[in-house]
DNA sequence: TTAATTGGGTGACATATATCACACTACAAT
DNA sequence: ATTGTAGTGTGATATATGTCACCCAATTAA
């Protein structure tokens, strides 16, 4: 069961009335690594904010293009998910569970609510918006400006910085996340290898650069 | 000058305070049609809301690419600006007036303190992010899964939903926005002058597909 | 131990886009 | 009328990436 004392470590910056809002009204739910958690267009019916565990979130295509933009780790909480005016919005993003997770589930009818009743609440909402929009301008730059081998280094980053320099994904595993081809992200990480970026194992590689 | 009623009409959902706080704070600035109202990595030194004119958003590259991401119309704010606790924190995005504007200026040491004091700043706060925050979902998934020719039409379309079906606009000018050379764009638009998309004039086409 | 599956390597080729070179035309300036 | 300039059209070619075909090695299942 989920404490007080967790809370405030996950979200040091709430008042004392929001965690008892929390412990009230959210649910603490599980999901394993790998589920997906949240489609493109479908319909939003509680925030979600994370307890254990990173969350992976996408763009998503019609035709099954995945485009990875950015992680979400314990404290933080899917932007898209946190303003709900209406009822029947729907997912403007694709969110799976990389590794095992927990997670707060709050019914949106309380997001109007707790934005009245907790200015904590509410400066966690900006907090929010505004560190996942600089994550999308970040991804934009990529996709934007620069090319296969660039976009791959900086994605090879993003992993390092989450889980270490021990990088546990397949190649067509990177591919998806980049919505590209297996050969290319194959034949890109030889040349990293070539270049003493990285060391190659099967399932997994290294990243020593620098 | 700025009066009570104006600013009533432009943002309608403002407490009373609000206005008067806008009406002793901001400086009302005009910029003529071209001028470059944000450069990335500038220093951000007040917020920046539009009264009169449009301001297009755009991503900028170290190398002096442009991506362009969307409009800026009167009512709305540009994101970034607008929450910064910090003192010297930096552009993420470049802004450019396309027509003539007027705009607030609003020092940011009031962002803070107004957070506080106005439940309804708080609000159009959370709107503008949320609001920007779709568009640039849209813009990634435009870059990350369609061609050129796709994200040439869906960039035709927000300019005729902003400015109409004359398109005053030349190649070079939408090479510009899309990060792409003009005879990419000239050889795209004579596809859809064959298709009966679009009827070519010089510095300008008419959209009439459908 | 053998067979099946998964991850990976690589050549050949297709396609989209970038780049270069240059020609042409409408309009503006003189 | 002449010249200059900005906007545009278009072939030739380069490059990055996507796609197909197929192979091999490592691991797992039988």
């Amino acid at each position: 069961m989920l404490s007080k004392e967790t809370l405030s470590k996950l979200f040091p910056d709430w008042e004392d009335g929001l965690y008892d809002a929390i412990l009230n009204e959210a649910e603490l739910k599980e999901a394993k690594a790998g589920t997906t958690l949240l489609k493109m267009g479908q319909n939003i019916k509680s925030a979600m904010l994370v307890v254990e565990g990173t969350i992976k979130l996408y763009q998503e295509d019609e035709t099954g293009g995945e485009y990875f933009m950015y992680h979400l780790n314990p404290g933080e909480a899917c932007a898209v998910t946190l303003v709900c005016n209406y009822h029947h919005e729907q997912s403007q993003v694709l969110a799976k569970a990389v590794t095992d997770i927990q997670y707060l589930a709050i019914p949106i009818e309380f997001m109007e609510k707790w934005l009245n009743e907790f200015k904590s609440w509410h400066y966690f909402v900006i907090k929010t918006y505004r560190s996942r929009y600089e994550e999308l301008l970040k991804t934009i730059h990529e996709i934007a400006f620069k090319n296969m081998d660039e976009r791959l280094e900086f994605y090879i980053l993003k992993y390092v910085k989450q889980f270490g320099k021990i990088v546990n994904l397949t190649h067509q595993d990177i591919a998806n996340d980049l919505n590209t081809s297996r050969e290319v992200i194959s034949r890109l990480l030889k040349k990293m290898e070539h270049n003493g970026w990285i060391v190659m194992n099967r399932n997994s590689f290294d990243w020593i650069k620098k």
